[in-house]
DNA sequence: CATCGATTATTGAGAATATCAATGATTGAT
DNA sequence: ATCAATCATTGATATTCTCAATAATCGATG
């Protein structure tokens, strides 16, 4: 339990670490919805953001290249959960928002997705938490 | 950069994208020796474990597939930089150890690392990062 | 108005990673 | 001597990453 400054009290080995065993819990959790971790996040995007988010806010915001939105968007698109229209203001962009099976979907997946956190930041109190988040944004964010 | 309780706020969301960032940098750094984030710590797990760790204790401390190991060390011996040998008290397992090149090639890669992480971890102190080892660690290893 | 550079979504290709099932070698216990 | 369990390995399939190229659209400039 005690650090030893090796590889595996690596601060970016063990966010490697601790991302992929949230990710792999949320996964399970979310398989029967037919989502994975990264439709349901743009899924949530798509129902928080309104009138709608374009694909390159969600790609910049997700940390992913466009190419791979599309897919994503393609596949929500396709179940009707989002849909997927030209910006009036600049058709260029697409407006992803949610539907309302979007939304109904959400819920669900919201439960899930919680029941798959506590499992794992259950010995974490909220200020830890907070803390934490608050942490992982410097770090993402470390250059604005 | 207040919270808002939205799916960007999220902790599993947060520890992907910090990953993400972190592990992408990394790779970045690491590139020019022919190295990922993923052989890197199969290399540092070798230099550190003596007389060699066996591909189970490798899947099993970087939470990975026994089969990617296999792939991972391949790389690593084809070029030198680990040797694969049966451990004599139980031929099953496979010892890994790293080479002398092997160990020099680790130190370029600790600074090359280490330069690539400053930029990310900069805005936090030692303190906070203690505590963040700490978290992740607890997420990591949350049942046990 | 016509043109040009920049931006957006999209497609496609190739590499890397994840997940799971099956196999042969080896072990410890029966 | 046999049997169940463990380990490394192979293979198959799906997902993800990374990059380059393209068509549509925009804003600005002449």
């Amino acid at each position: 339990m005690a650090a030893n400054g090796g590889i595996a009290d690596d601060v970016g080995f063990l966010l490697s670490r601790a991302s992929g065993v949230v990710a792999r819990s949320v996964n399970k959790a979310l398989a029967p919805l037919g989502l994975r971790v990264r439709s349901y996040s743009v899924l949530l995007f798509a129902c928080e953001w309104t009138p709608g988010i374009t694909q390159r806010q969600l790609a910049s915001v997700m940390g992913l290249d466009p190419s791979q939105i599309v897919a994503l968007v393609d596949d929500l698109e396709q179940r009707d959960l989002v849909t997927r229209m030209p910006d009036p203001a600049d058709r260029r962009n697409k407006l992803i928002t949610a539907t309302d099976e979007g939304y109904q979907l959400r819920d669900e997946a919201l439960r899930r997705v919680e029941d798959a956190h506590a499992s794992h930041f259950e010995h974490l109190s909220p200020a830890q938490l907070d803390d934490l988040r608050r942490m992982l944004h410097q770090i993402v964010f470390a250059d604005e």
